[in-house]
RNA sequence: GGAGAAAUGGCCGAGUGGUCGAAGGCGCGCGCCUGGAAAGUGCGUAUACUCCAAAAGAGUAUCAAGGGUUCGAAUCCCUUUUUCUCCGCCA
């Protein structure tokens, strides 16, 4: 017999059982779920139904096969092979009486399982009760701003800093591959190299474990952190083999625990990988694109944090400290932001930005985004640990970057320029070799 | 890329159409034995979902994944994935 399990996306039960609470969080990130969940909860109290009467009709036709099975048995080590025959054709008979039935409400029951799915997957994470409401970025939330901002008399865009010292070279990145895909070159090259550096051995000091992960992913781990269905379109597609190039590290760091029970023992989890980020960006224009605002391969160092639900606000304000540390020790003004509900991503529960100040081209730009996804994704990645009790539970998945590189060395660039050329942070020293690129 | 072999519970490993959700072992848990321990010995040890107020109990599904044949599938057929051996290619 075959039934296929149902995939619990999210949390059916929630939804279920907080209907009024899940409509109303939901407005909060502009999403009018009404409709689509009340369908849920109806389509879904049908599927059950059906679902306990195929069972009924499953548990009748095997209670057959199995007493005949058992009487077979007995009957071929017997050497009565007629009589064994006598009861197979009863038994075949017997059992035609519920196959039609159960065929057809096999049927019946995937279908309405599959438009249960299809509902479910529209659904965005409820954002936490501290999320602000509002509509786009100017509704964010400033809990914090530091450090101060530099008065350049003459200051150069990083664009025009990275040709002038010969560390970027955006012309040849659109030969050999398109605008996005900058060369970096001397010093600027270096540069990156001592930044990864500098921010991995930042994590592994608090206990984040390093990983390196693959590039490319199947869709199954798209799905499993959220980015397909939905996001399918940001993704480049490796068409030939069906993969993905990874829009972050999180996809496969958080997919390592995909349909894994961790125990208990074992938590929290503290993972952290560098990676070259690709996004296929469509849609972005203007003074967004300029230089290195928005690529569309970038690197970056990610940590994710896996932990027992009670824990896991505590492990993000952690993470938002502990990348705050890292911020500062480039010496870059900085603000943190809460993301307010239009802004904060389909499948976050609350998420800290952090931006940096680019001082040449007077703007705010974010280099890192920290967020607890609380069970949204545990739920579509079967994510789960055993208690001391042995009982299964759900987990929470959280991820931040520490850092996003373009952005950071937009801002050092800009900032720290001067007659001399551009300094560089204390702390970078050891990782660049030199404190200066002049 | 070609040819062959294989995939079984936490691990090892038996099982080629029927009393099989799966022998046996290891590991693990709880007892007994012991002054204490080891050895020995007894019992128990997968996951998900559902029914039930809950417990007890029961049902369904799962032997890589998906589909098929059959009254009945770990076992037969098809597809996919992965692993191993040989060949080819290669950093």
């Amino acid at each position: 017999m075959r039934l296929k399990k149902i995939r619990i996306m999210l949390n059916i039960k929630t939804i279920e059982n907080n209907r009024d609470y899940v409509v109303s969080r939901l407005t909060v990130k502009g999403f009018d779920a009404a409709g689509i969940v009340d369908e849920i909860i109806e389509t879904e109290g049908t599927r059950r139904k059906k679902q306990i009467e195929l069972e009924a009709l499953f548990a009748e036709q095997n209670r057959v096969a199995k007493d005949a099975g058992a009487r077979i048995g007995i009957l071929k080590k017997e050497g009565k092979h007629e009589e064994a025959e006598t009861v197979k054709q009863n038994a075949a008979e017997e059992s035609a009486k519920f196959k039609t039935k159960s065929e057809e409400l096999e049927t019946e029951v995937a279908c309405l399982e599959k438009q249960v799915y299809d509902r479910l997957i529209l659904l965005p994470n409820l954002p936490h009760e501290s999320v602000p409401a509002g509509k786009s970025a100017e509704n964010n939330l400033v809990v914090k701003e530091s450090g101060t901002i530099p008065e350049l008399n003459s200051g150069q865009p990083h664009w025009e800093l990275a040709a002038k010292y010969g560390l970027i070279d955006f012309e040849a990145g659109n030969k050999l591959t398109g605008a996005g895909f900058p060369v970096y070159t001397g010093k600027g090259a270096k540069l990156q190299r001592a930044l990864i550096s500098m921010f991995l051995d930042h994590n592994i000091e608090k206990g984040y474990t390093e990983v390196q992960p693959p590039l490319m992913i199947n869709a199954d781990s798209g799905f499993g952190t959220g980015q397909l269905p939905d996001k399918e379109g940001q993704m480049y597609h490796v068409v030939a083999d069906d993969f993905y190039l990874i829009p972050t590290a999180e996809v496969p760091v958080t997919n390592l625990y995909r349909n894994v029970i961790v125990a208990e023992s074992g938590l929290p989890v503290k993972l952290t990988a560098y990676t070259p980020c690709f996004r296929r960006e469509a849609g972005s224009y203007g003074k967004d694109v300029r230089g290195l605002n928005r690529l569309h391969q970038f690197d970056k160092v990610e940590i994710v944090q896996i932990t027992r639900p009670e824990l896991s606000y505590g492990a993000l304000d952690g993470m938002v400290a502990h990348v705050e540390e890292l911020v500062r020790k480039l010496e870059l003004p900085y603000r943190i932001l809460r993301l307010c509900g239009g802004d904060i991503s389909f499948h976050s529960a609350l998420t800290y930005d952090f931006e940096v100040y680019s001082a040449a081209q007077a703007r705010w730009l974010e280099v890192s985004s920290v967020s607890n996804f609380e069970s949204f994704q545990a739920n579509r990645l079967k994510l789960r640990y055993k208690t001391a009790q042995k009982k299964t539970e759900i987990l929470h998945t959280l991820n931040g970057s520490s850092l996003a590189l373009p952005r950071i060395v937009a801002a050092l660039l800009e900032n720290n320029q001067t007659d001399r050329g551009i300094i560089m942070p204390e702390a970078l020293v050891p990782y660049t070799g030199f404190d200066i690129i002049s």
